[in-house]
DNA sequence: CCAGCATAATAAACTTACTTTGCTATCTGG
DNA sequence: CCAGATAGCAAAGTAAGTTTATTATGCTGG
């Protein structure tokens, strides 16, 4: 607030040169957002708010397709992807709940709980884990990988056509520069905590 | 099914050179999840999987952000994208309740009820559309547009941390392929209700 | 010109994909 | 050896949606 409130005072009743970032438009649009050159055009943040948007439809089609694809083999989306995640993470061995759970950035306790189901119905098994008590190696059965294995063919039919604007150099160009966007992000987000309780506590004031 | 039978029955009992794209992997591995060459190295798909777990990772992220931008702004997080789509999206006239829905990707029954919610809390206005008198009109109100600005330095804030790896040209290139991923996931979702059906009857039979 | 269908918004009821909380059991480091 | 930390899980709660149905309006072909 302050520094926006430095620049206004600055710019007010002179005529300047536009800067380089246009923090306030003229008319009616409303703040940029986004301050890195890097990421604006002549100023306005057009493009990036395109690509924010870009990348929410495609999460969004994401979820579309894993609907489907899990409905396809009778069972939940949520369902869908643990299974996968435990066939594609366990390593011979298995893999924890926790484990499973950071990579789907859901709680553990929705792993536990939907894992649970998942044995019921026979897709993987829970055997504890003889090096740690406390944990549980999570795997594929066979029937589990039958399941995957049987759908297949309709999910890399599904993929190579979402995909299907992807050629070698942008799918490279993608995969790394998501890779670097995971990091940046995962900085981003880290300091959101100190943030909400530092504006926590200066509002309390 | 019947392509990568004819695969493996070309493969059968011969020593023969591995192919371009390998459709079930040799071990414990599960089979592939997407077959186009250009998104296989050596005919596996790991970097494709961890280009599609960074996708999600970074959909995951952003919806944190925007909860926590949300709450700094006394609303919640849907409220928060609503607010920015109608800022965003109304050029002078107001923007209608289903344009909104479908840049957000959720149903005009939920964008009516919690515009109505912003509105009662004076953040933006509905007003009927004189040219349509079924449709209404959502802009923003002058509070709330000032409580995006008080909060755009927060918003700019996050954003360039979060979008920090960015180059000016790794931005130009995930933005015109996330616009084409956009283009190619819409034919590839758009048939999915064909394919649901198709595998319904399928199943009936 | 109007019958029939499509579209816009919305209220009400419902679903579900999660989280939070609280507990037990086990591990680990000073 | 014990004071945390960590792993898993059950139960309860919640928020972010959807579905369904309704009303009002617009549009079009015969």
């Amino acid at each position: 607030m302050s520094i926006s409130k430095q620049r206004q005072k600055r710019a007010r009743g002179r005529r300047v040169v536009v800067p380089a970032v246009e923090i306030k438009t003229a008319k009616s649009r409303l703040p940029a957002t986004v301050s890195r050159p890097a990421l604006l055009e002549g100023g306005a943040d057009a493009r990036f708010r395109r690509l924010v948007y870009d990348l929410l439809t495609i999460a969004s089609r994401m979820t579309v397709v894993r609907e489907h694809l899990a409905s396809g083999m009778g069972i939940t989306a949520p369902q869908f992807s643990l299974l996968m995640a435990v066939g594609q993470f366990h390593c011979e061995r298995g893999v924890g709940v926790t484990a499973v759970a950071k990579v789907l950035h859901v709680s553990s306790a929705f792993v536990a709980t939907e894992t649970g189901k998942l044995a019921q119905a026979g897709l993987l098994t829970k055997r504890a884990n003889p090096q740690d008590r406390r944990a549980v190696l999570l795997s594929l059965t066979r029937t589990g990988r039958a399941l995957i294995e049987r759908n297949s063919n309709e999910i890399r039919l599904v993929n190579d056509a979402f995909f299907g604007a992807l050629t070698r150099t942008t799918f490279a160009a993608l995969s790394t520069t998501m890779a670097e966007l995971v990091r940046s992000s995962a900085r981003a987000t880290a300091h959101l905590n100190r943030a909400d309780s530092a504006a926590w506590r200066e509002a309390a004031e």
